[in-house]
DNA sequence: CAGTGGTCTAGACCACGGG
DNA sequence: CCGTGGTCTAGACCACTGT
């Protein structure tokens, strides 16, 4: 992203972090950011308008655009963020392991999922997720394996993301996840270090490209006492 | 909202929802749209910028804007809405106990984040979310006492947020949320249909007002095996 | 009243996709 | 090549807030 709006948003942000602006202060008024960063007022608009979706500012009309106190969001759970980025953001003492790699047949069930021709060949990736010592999270991932070429279990240990997105040059567009409560399996009981009859918090996650074809279907599989999930959201009347 | 943006969003989320467009289809070009509602192409493009950041479409440039399949979307839990509109929005046979209605000071804490003079006067209300027939939800809130003038126990039993946005004309504008996963409480077993040592989710959320006063706190505690929360996420990169 | 954000317009140029 | 969406502009008018 070089566009104009996008550099004064993260101009913005970056004040913002660095405590030019403080939560509770008005930013300059998109008159003055007009001349400020020298482009027209929509331009501004836009930049402020990306701001507010993602909590940083609450615009009060007659007033000004008001700087949220962020704090308490950064831990972005929510969004559409993979484990290695949140590792390294938060230095989370983490590692991974890859438990499965294999190839398999699509079910009639995935097949329909990512709308392709019945019998075609899936990626079915499986991985532990260790913090502080502790096995916390079983990941299962499946991609269409048309869709993610050269994509090995050595890189999966390190960041899918990274490789799909850098190397194959994907843009990840949006997911659609939900967030259930089950019952351990045999299967978290051995990979996880929980007790048998224990809850698992399970979020299933649809994770679609910029073209809108759905390129991978995740179980998340997370142990109660570690799991934490945080959302900023605006309210839309009905 | 009678912008004409926001006239023409809802027109084509009913154009979407009746069938006229469905899932894979491309919506008319922004050009002809701006025939069809006659109005610039800026308008309708932020149109189209909210059907996107809810899920509705794909923009894809120099192709179009695609329907996305939104069938698997429509349990809100996301977002800010109250139990009430989600009780009759999906039908369910829910009821509501109210179990605590009280006038307290606020503590320390609490007066922190609400930005008032310490002991200032909060009402606090618990209520338990019963689902056919069985208490699955408990719902402890404190508000501002000076923010909710006239607010009965009588009132909290149907939805507080009618009250607020209606009655009293406020607008909620915003909130932040974290959903983490506790071992029941004694208060817990005794309201709720829970075992013992089972575990509760736990919604804390902070809701605000438009000029971004905080108005509300809210432990939301539920049942495990009747949680669900589903979300809608485009991916922001860093 | 002046200053703020909210909406809308008409036109321009660019980048991408597909024939 | 044309049609699509992505960005940017300059200017206009309105609604709201405070003095």
């Amino acid at each position: 992203m070089k566009s104009k709006f996008h550099s004064i948003y993260q101009h913005l942000i970056r004040d913002i972090h660095e405590g030019r602006y403080m939560p509770g202060d008005t930013l300059p008024s998109e008159h003055e950011l007009t001349t400020q960063f020298e482009a027209s007022r929509e331009t501004i608009r836009k930049a402020l308008k990306q701001l507010s979706e993602h909590g940083y500012i609450q615009k009060i009309q007659g007033k000004g655009s008001v700087v949220l106190d962020v704090q308490r969001l950064d831990f972005p759970v929510s969004g559409v963020t993979s484990f290695q980025e949140l590792n390294q953001k938060l230095g989370m003492n983490a590692s991974t392991a890859v438990v499965a790699f294999n190839e398999l047949k699509a079910t009639a069930e995935q097949a329909h999922a990512f709308q392709l021709p019945e019998e075609e060949n899936l990626l079915e990736i499986a991985r532990v997720r260790m913090i502080d010592g502790e096995r916390i999270i079983l990941d299962k991932d499946w991609f269409p394996k048309a869709l993610v070429p050269g994509l090995t279990a050595d890189i999966c240990a390190g960041s899918i993301y990274a490789y799909i997105e850098n190397t194959l040059e994907l843009t990840i567009s949006f997911a659609k996840k939900e967030i259930v409560v089950d019952v351990a399996t045999e299967e978290d009981v051995e990979l996880l270090d929980v007790e048998p009859g224990s809850h698992i918090v399970v979020v299933h996650s649809l994770t679609y490209l910029e073209d809108a074809t759905l390129l991978q279907i995740t179980e998340s599989r997370h142990r109660p006492d570690r799991f934490r999930f945080v959302e900023f959201a605006r309210r839309h009347k009905a």
